[in-house]
Order: structure tokens, then sequence, then C-alpha cells
DNA sequence: CTAAAACCTGACCAACTGGACAGCTTTCAG
DNA sequence: CTGAAAGCTGTCCAGTTGGTCAGGTTTTAG
């Protein structure tokens, strides 16, 4: 249900046409069903969206769910290919701004994303079940394992591994998820934050998490 | 659009039968909005799980709008009356550490409003703007004086105060929203976090939101 | 006991939902 | 130049949506 995409077409090689109108289809679709979840969102309204006619788009994907898991499958892929390793044998100063960095760069560029995982997360993550039962403790395990590592080497407090992922997750996604009340908080008008918030952000947490870790931080 | 629920019905003091059956359907309707956000939201659904008739919905709240926006409003007025409010006053990490647990109990106890609440913000609030837009400054405004007075007296490190407020709610408000993909990090069955889990949580935030933060940290 | 107010609901509706499909046009390899 | 594959879409459909309403029953104040 969730690797295989184009199971209904022939595809392959596939032609220029299909991937320009897929493309143009995802970007619609991303939109709408960051706005309105899956079950909120409507196939016409995505097919407007991106300028097609509605039958076009279940030409291109088949149903309302293939959709839907295409959209995310686009979303954990680019997602995986942005993020930052951390690497155990690194300085754990380094690495953690390095990849607080990458992340809040994503809730920047991607916000719309992050949405999409998030209230698909929130929603009890009906469709990405499967996603989290294949290897995804063991991937998380071998995660954990990086800080362990440092930890073991003095490197830092000795702090339980995963609270501190979820608060380099949690920390920085928020500044893509919830955008709208940050930048209703902050006073900008019409809801975009811009460049200078994202940087003042990044520091707050940089130094933040670092020093509250026992990482050596960085001169400011 | 927001305040006034009870335009519809005389009301008033109101019925026995009133009140309990506007508990269920709103206990209900707190259930469905927040697996499927407003829009995917079914009243026949909401009925249904109420164990009432569609119509009798519509007769207590009028409209699908009316009953999210009571729902909303009920999950406001819950967060406004639990939530500590940090004292100027008071030592910080004596605040910050009642205000951390506090917000914790919260995501524990509250996760589904927790996670209506942030549905609605990552759809872009269209049915908060005007809270937003209301008094949401000032009393934002007021927060961060809190933390600026902190400051001033040496008893914190010098940060954007908005952002460790951001930090706050994010760190806490994850273990609400993004419990399904916790518990699977974490390997738990059924997708339920325990009170132990939720407590490691809390002593690491607290290590690393205190420490971080500049502030005397209690003893381990 | 009475009557008015509150409560309740089955049946109905127009609008919209995701999806199916026949038959059209365009593209492009051989 | 040709024919098959790919691309495209107007039209239809059954099911669901939020919402209405007439007419019923129960509750309750006087």
């Amino acid at each position: 249900m969730f690797i295989e995409l184009d199971s209904h077409t022939p595809n392959g090689s596939a032609g220029r046409i299909r991937k320009d109108n897929e493309c143009k289809i995802i970007a619609a679709a991303e939109a709408e069903f960051a706005r309105h979840g899956y079950k909120g969102a409507s196939m016409q309204s995505i097919a407007d969206h991106a300028g097609l006619p509605k039958a076009n788009i279940h030409y291109y994907f088949g149903s309302k769910l293939r959709l839907y898991v295409a959209v995310l499958a686009h979303i954990l892929d680019m997602w995986d290919k942005l993020l930052v390793k951390l690497d155990a044998a690194g300085d754990p100063a380094v690495e953690l701004e390095a990849y607080i960095r990458a992340k809040m760069r994503l809730a920047q560029e991607h916000p719309q994303a992050s949405r999409i995982f998030g209230i698909e997360i929130m929603s009890g993550a009906p469709y990405l079940q499967e996603y989290f039962r294949k290897g995804y403790l063991e991937w998380f395990k071998g995660r954990t394992a990086v800080f362990e590592a440092w930890m073991a080497q003095g490197k830092m407090d000795r702090l339980d591994p995963a609270h501190v992922i979820f608060l380099l997750w949690s920390s920085t996604q928020h500044y893509a998820d919830f955008a709208c009340q940050i930048s209703a908080a902050l006073g900008k008008p019409g809801q975009t934050l811009q460049a200078a918030d994202y940087e003042r952000a990044t520091q707050t947490l940089l130094h933040i998490i670092l020093k509250g870790c026992g990482v050596r931080q960085k001169p400011t």
C-alpha cells in the first residue's frame, strides 16, 4: 500500500509530459492536504488548483489514497535526502549545530510538507503505520546510539537520548507547523516570518540546546 | 462568529438535559475533529459516536461551524484555567519547572484537545484568526516581559524571550501531538505512552531547558 | 391538571464527494 | 507515413455531505 505508487501504469522511463503533470498535481495536492488533511481534501479542488480536469488526476494517480501516499512518499524522500546524518565520531557541538540548522532550513523552505506530515501523525498516522512498523524502531535505535557514544565519551551530559532527539525534532518543526501562531505572537504582518526571524530562532535554540546538553558552545 | 455560541436558543440557566447532551456531543466532536480536522469531520459520525440522531446535534449547536467553534472555545477555556502563570518576582528555576510540568501534564491528560488546536493552527488557523488578532499580541508581550525581567536581574541568560517561550510550547506540546510517532520510536505497544515515559521526558526537558537558559538547576 | 416550553427525530433535500469509463486527441518509435 | 501507445476529458454515477423542517414526545412551571 505504501511503497509502489506506479502499479497501475506501465511507467518506467515514462514521458516528459507525465513528469510535468505529476509534478503540478503533487504540488497542488500538497497545498490542499496541508490545508484540510486527507479526508477534508477534495480532488476537485486539487484539480482546479493544478489547472487540470479532475479526471486527469485520476488518470495519473488512480485514486485519492494513492495520490496522498505519493505526496507522503515525496515528503519522506525529500527529508531523507536533506537531513544531515549525525556522526558519532564527530564533535557533538558541530554535529548538533549542523543538524539544527538543517532542520530549521527545512522548516523555513518546506513548511507545507512538514504540516502534512504533522497532520498525518496527529490524526493517528493511519497511512504511515507500516512506515513506522517496518524498520523504524531499528533506525531510531541507530540514532540514539550516536548520543550514547557521545555520552560514554563524556562529550555531553547523561540524558535519555530518545528525548533529546524528540526535543530536536519538536523545537525545529514547530517553526514550520505553528508558523501561523508564531507570526501572530511576533506581530508579523500577513503571517509571514522573515529570514531574520528564523535566524534569531536558530540562535536561541542553539544556545539553549547545546548548553543544556553540556556540549561546548561556540563563542557567540 | 467566535464568542457567542448560544445565539440561536434561549439558553440562559438552561436545562439539565441540555448540559448533559451538549457534553456528550462535545466529547464526541473532539474525538472526530482530532482525527479528521474540521472539513474532514462528519456530523453523522459525531452523532453516532455520541449516541444521538444527527438532527439532535443540529438542534443544540445549529451548524457544524458553531459546533467546531464551541469545541475550540471549550479547549481554550480549559487551557486558560489550567496553565500556570509565570511570576516575574519568583525564581525562574522554580517557575519554569512548574510551567513545564503543567504543560506536560496537559499533554498527557488532554492530548486530543492539543491535537485539535494543532491541526487548526497547521491549517492556517482559519477559525482562530480573530482570537489571534484580538489581544493576542499584547498578551504575548506580557509573557515575554517576565523573561526580560529575569534577564535584567541576571537570573538567566540573555536570549530572545519569544523564542524561549516557543521552545517551551513546542517541546511539551510535542508529547501530545506526536505521541503516535514517539510511541513508535520508543517501541511502545499499542501506541500508548506510560506515565514513566512522560516522567523521563519531563526530566530530560527540565535538564536541558533550565541548564540551557542559565538557570540554577535542581540537584538531580 | 394544564399549557407552554423544551426536547427530540424521521424523512427529506440540494450540493458535493471520489470514482468509472467511453471515446477523443496527441505523441512518437519504426 | 502509420499505427499503437500515451495522454486527455466530458459525462455520468452511487454514496455522502451539512442542513431543514414538520410534527412528535417529554419536561416543567404555575
